[in-house]
DNA sequence: AGGCTTATGAAAATAGCTTCCTGTCGCCCG
DNA sequence: CGGGCGACAGGAAGCTATTTTCATAAGCCT
């Protein structure tokens, strides 16, 4: 689907910025990108766009569930695309590579923690910090 | 042990903010605590203390293995003393209000999927969110 | 107590992000 | 397919959390 398409089916106009971070999102090799990043990706394919306008596209594709948003340890925020299923974090602490995974009963045993507790969930950040010790660790490229 | 000694200890001076600020957390009902906090607390009692000096001694601390420093979703870091027993965090998103817990299945279950990746889990964060719906909830006190 | 190192407080700087303002661009209509 | 209007963009200023700089003051050893 276009992503003219996608952006009006949320509500947005199909804006250059809006489509060009979309396209960004769905191309990119890496997953997890900061708002710098996606700065920094288009001013070097020549767009002239600000960083305010970065955020005010990342916080909206987030609040139309086009991409989640993630905090590590690392200051700043990481967006990823939503496509489907919920998942928790395995990061790299050599060269911040981010790898997925999902536990159904790990899920489970924070919810039941959550209600015993008399609190009402509303989300979690699950994050592992680790070594990828055996596979090559290059720096983290865009 | 006096907080003078401690500080010996860990190899600091023991400087009048380094003990005001390791008593506080000593002292304090309230385990985790924010950079502002400290130092609110601090002015409160009478001190003429910098903002700068308590992040950098809390940072020492940090370093020193005395507190530990966490950082959810809420913007600031807050420390906690770091007694003994790893545990994780549930967060309240109105008050910020923080309870700890411990679960063991969790952890097992952690290990084993970064083994399984090939990583050497070097630590791991989980903050559940959520609303202390039934209790009171007050905005943090020091 | 003296002197020397290290730490402190105040202010300025930085980082990440948001808001304000003014001009512009998408989009619906004729 | 131009015109107009309201949403949107870019730039700069603002904000919050945290760090750095630097002149002065406080620990600590003898």
């Amino acid at each position: 689907m276009s992503t003219t398409q996608s952006l009006k089916e949320i509500g947005l106009k199909a804006t250059l910025p809006r489509r060009r971070i979309l396209e960004l999102f769905e191309a990119s090799k890496v997953r997890h990108l900061s708002a710098e990043d996606v700065y920094k990706a288009l001013i070097a394919e020549g767009m002239d766009v600000g960083l305010a306008t970065v955020y005010r596209v990342l916080t909206q594709f987030e609040q139309a569930g086009l991409l989640a948003r993630q905090h590590f340890e690392t200051g700043k925020a990481v967006f990823e695309l939503n496509q489907g299923g919920h998942h928790d974090h395995l990061v790299c602490l050599q060269c911040g590579r981010v790898e997925e995974f999902f536990d159904g009963e790990i899920e489970k045993r924070q919810s039941e923690i959550a209600r015993k507790s008399g609190f009402e969930l509303r989300g979690h950040s699950l994050a592992l910090y680790a070594d990828c010790s055996k596979p090559i660790c290059p720096h983290r490229p865009v």
